[in-house]
DNA sequence: CACTTGCCTAAGCGCTTGCTCACCTTCAGG
DNA sequence: CCTGAAGGTGAGCAAGCGCTTAGGCAAGTG
């Protein structure tokens, strides 16, 4: 149990946190809350999968609150990054459209934990920080339905209704977290290009080479 | 809060479920565990909507959990006879599909709170009941993929990778219970379409009339 | 050296949790 | 009218919860 950590490429996970004892607690809060959700999961068990006792956790955090909002905010930034750059990026609107999508899927893929609890848990926040997360869920779909709308009007999607497909595309790539299993036999880039394709053909791109 | 019940069309929703205080307690656990989680909910609350004593919920179910097994079954069974049906009807692999997708998602929009519990608090349920659960899914997966190997077998379909397609398609259609919102735009009956021509452009079905 | 600062622990407080138990009420059958 | 079953309640128990407090230790600074 919590035997392969979610170290995925090269880079430290979490770098952005320290001292080194607060981003302990953050990934082990990280593992616990994906793998039993917010409330089932109790401020002993994350500073046991720490190494540290209970107290510790108060040093870094003020509640088990603050713990979740942390991961949430940062795995939200970092989910809006992965848009934005695509969405901002040059090529047509299919290309910005594919990057877009594989790259989001391959993050929810490859950080499956830490997209599993900031996909999932949001009800858990309080509502000032929830508000804070919902804001930055309405970029998230700004900059996809501002793909698509490119390409509606570059003549090169064929989409009915903008709203409801911006909606379902993310849909269908955040709900990757949810299934994404290591064990599976997909690897993150293969869920990823395969999405890709599939989300061209829900806004009638014509097919890629 | 709790004002507007979850009855969609005219049958009586939970009919199999007796005696009333059974249900009615039944009714009070699936409003109680959508709006904040079974782990998040506590007897007392469950008790308190359904009008009764905390002590009365130990006289219909043994457990807590027992009450969520109760639900989470009953749902399955509904979501995999809705799948099953469509997949067993007559008329091409794409009047088929199209079928299911469009049924399946009125499911689980109309009934989004079911839904939400159905599809969300999988974990939740004791080692045992989960694995009934789990099986029950594998049966929803098989009839998808059924149709859409019918349609490959046909021709009428372009996929280069059932499983991974079937996947995504359950995936997008049960996603819709998170996001789905009673005081939104859609309807069941809307989103039930959009989604059912969104999934005929995920198999490269030709575009129905 | 004394003193502060940063980080940690052992112990435990006040409260809530899932669940139980002794008891009460209603009502059909003999 | 008595009885037993069915379905309910008020009080409360043991365990576990989030979080606090008092204090210990090592390192850096005057």
């Amino acid at each position: 149990m919590g035997a392969a950590k979610e170290t995925l490429g090269e880079e430290q996970p979490w770098a952005e946190v320290s001292p080194d004892a607060a981003r302990r607690l953050l990934i082990a809060a990280v593992e616990a809350f994906a793998e039993r959700g917010y409330h089932a999961t109790t401020t002993r068990d994350i500073a046991g999968r720490a190494g540290m006792s209970p107290a510790a956790l108060y040093i870094h955090y003020k509640t088990k609150e603050e713990l979740l909002h942390r991961i949430s905010r940062l795995g939200h930034d970092k989910a809006l990054d992965i848009l934005r750059s695509a969405a901002d990026g040059e090529g047509t609107p299919a290309e910005r459209l594919s990057d877009a999508v594989r790259s989001f899927v391959r993050w929810h893929a490859g950080h499956h934990m830490t997209a599993r609890v900031v996909q999932y848990e949001l009800d858990a926040l309080g509502a000032e920080h929830r508000t804070e997360i919902v804001a930055l869920r309405r970029q998230s779909d700004a900059a996809v339905r501002e793909i698509i709308n490119d390409g509606v009007r570059a003549g090169d999607f064929d989409v009915p209704d903008v709203p409801g497909t911006t909606l379902a595309v993310l849909s269908l790539c955040i709900d990757v977290a949810r299934w994404f299993n290591v064990a599976g036999r997909r690897t993150p880039d293969e869920v990823g290009a395969t999405y890709a394709d599939l989300v061209l053909r829900m806004v009638g791109a014509a097919p890629q080479k």
